[in-house]
DNA sequence: CTGTGTAAAGCAAACGGTTCCATAAGGAGG
DNA sequence: CCTCCTTATGGAACCGTTTGCTTTACACAG
């Protein structure tokens, strides 16, 4: 049946463990032994049993990543699949191996987790957002399993994690909007049970404060990361009887459902309405008009996210890490539908 | 450290085989010790080992899904994730790991395969893509080991495999040009070692034969299955002396890259151009103008498959299938890009 | 009281590797 | 010539489960 390593011992008059020591590069093999054995092994094709070697090692070389919410909406997001993107790239190359897996609410993701992790399926994973009061980070750390936060916790200050400086990234957005001459500037935000909502409306409160611009609560609308709530948050601004002359908008993709409704409108973007947003996904430059959009080097933070997981792992013997917190830097991306400047009225 | 089944079995009294049996739900064992046993698990918070499960049953209980490529082409295109959604939500369903897996050529492809099956590390892959004279395929094949093809094969007539009609698929759609008028319609294919390439060219030529239209070589451009190539073909048609009317593009991608050309150059769609796509990602209607394109239930395309191999994989002792090809129906959803009609002038 | 059938649970051998410890051979040093 | 290293290899235990075969303990029929 299946050719085990007993096989290509006897085949080569060796001993098994002969044979284990010829496959990780023992030192102390001869050069002949080895090179006899590797023949044999090839001409048998032999495949060494992964599953073997997991129980006795106490490591399966395969991180997994757990996608809250149902993957239904997540997926459908372009944001997820440019992290995913960047993390199985750097696995690969690292010699890991990914595995996807998904909960439809905290309490699936917490099973998943811990069906994988005491099941010694995985040796860490990568947790792809932050809430507030998460039970899978507290899981997690309380059980020391090494693992990755793409975000950040509120709570934990020394987990692992990778994640932009969104409070700062926010402020940048809602500046060159500043720059631009808008005054009345609204936010469309997203659920504030996540982290990076909640920074990126620090950084925009704080840009207007600094320029002692006026801030209106209604200027202030909180929906998902979903283009409705885009869509819904225009028509809101929009029936305002003072409207925003510009709006900073947390994703790319509820900009997407404010660029639909304005178009349905027959608004013009960005004469009547400005738009800066965030991600910078691969779409964002063939909207109409093309986004004005923060890239937050989404590969990047996926491949990081590995990188530094993987190290985790690894070195989780040797002893902890140094630094902890990784933050990928953003870039303005200046498109058409902020390019246009109050300035000279 | 860890818990396993002989604590249990010492703190319960009973035999690590006992224990095993009431994990299993083995008839024979009493209700009494059954109970006792659970309690006991439940307080030691044992989990069962999957790398022992896995070595003696032989079985992983997770499947791959092999990229071909470089992940970072492809992942870019959305057709992907909605398929990867598909697939990762049944397997979920069915009890299964989704382990994803790629390479940068055929080679690495082969290599990644026959690493994860010879290594017992899953019990079966999905295969995205079918390429002409397929060596993954064949690889698979002559081992026996269960898969599914996303597609399907020129070579092999019965493997399992799923996927759309695309030469009907094809016919549709440029049936619906010709029904709103157009004559000189244009075809813009993918690379012509990808089936689903060739089927769709197929299927739009025997449109173009059926309503006895002329069909130029010029009004064939091949290219990728991404966006340049649209913007490429899209220059190339709008210099030809005789140019298209239409286009039937093989994919939304490419059809954005047609898009964003047409809008630089100010031409309008659909009345300078009308087009057709296919797969209906999410974002063909939210481009301007939204896209006619079939919609092949990409979703719908990657829970199959899933279920597919995964019956597959447990029948596989109780002997061979029934079906083994499996067509998921398109449809041709009409947007503003096609709506156009030529027939009164 | 012995023989037999049955339910419940235990024993031990796998599954395919790794690795500590032991051993054999050969060479060097005394 | 004996002892002691050193080097190359073998032996066996173990990683955490499953499972076929036994064993044990009754209950009941003869």
């Amino acid at each position: 049946m299946t050719v085990t390593i007993k096989d290509v011992a006897k085949r080569a008059g060796v001993s098994p463990s002969t044979v284990s020591r010829v496959l990780s590069g023992h030192p102390r093999i001869s050069l002949e032994t080895s090179r006899k054995v590797k023949v044999i092994m090839e001409e048998m094709g032999y495949h060494p049993n992964m599953m073997a070697k997991s129980l006795v090692s106490k490591t399966t070389n395969s991180i997994c990543i757990i996608l809250p919410k149902p993957a239904e909406e997540l997926f459908s997001n372009l944001f997820f699949m440019e992290l995913i993107r960047g993390i199985v790239t750097q696995a690969s190359r690292s010699g890991y191996d990914v595995l996807i897996s998904s909960g439809a609410n905290e309490k699936e993701e917490l099973e998943a987790a811990s069906r994988l992790l005491k099941g010694r399926r995985v040796d860490g994973v990568i947790l792809l957002y932050s809430r507030k009061d998460d039970a899978v980070i507290d899981f997690l750390e309380n059980n020391g399993y090494p693992f990755v936060l793409v975000g950040r916790s509120d709570r934990y200050e020394n987990i692992l994690s990778v994640d932009n400086d969104n409070v700062m990234a926010a402020y940048d957005a809602t500046n060159h909007l500043i720059s631009m001459g808008h005054e009345r500037i609204g936010f469309v935000s997203g659920p504030q049970n996540l982290i990076v909502s909640r920074d990126r409306l620090e950084g925009y409160r704080k840009a207007m404060q600094n320029s002692e611009l006026e801030m209106r609560p209604e200027w202030i609308v909180e929906g998902e990361f979903l283009q409705d709530s885009g869509y819904r948050a225009m028509s809101f601004f929009m029936n305002l009887p003072n409207r925003p002359t510009a709006l900073v908008v947390v994703d790319d993709m509820v900009a997407f459902g404010v660029l639909r409704g304005l178009n349905e409108l027959k608004y013009s973007v960005p004469e009547d309405l400005a738009i800066v947003s965030f991600n910078n996904i691969p779409l964002s430059e063939l909207s109409n008009p093309p986004i004005s959009s923060i890239d937050i080097g989404i590969y990047h933070l996926g491949y990081t996210a590995s990188q530094v997981l993987i190290q985790g792992i690894q070195k989780a013997a040797i002893g902890a890490g140094y630094t902890n917190r990784f933050v990928i830097p953003h870039r303005l991306i200046i498109r058409e539908s902020s390019m246009h400047s109050l300035n000279k009225k």
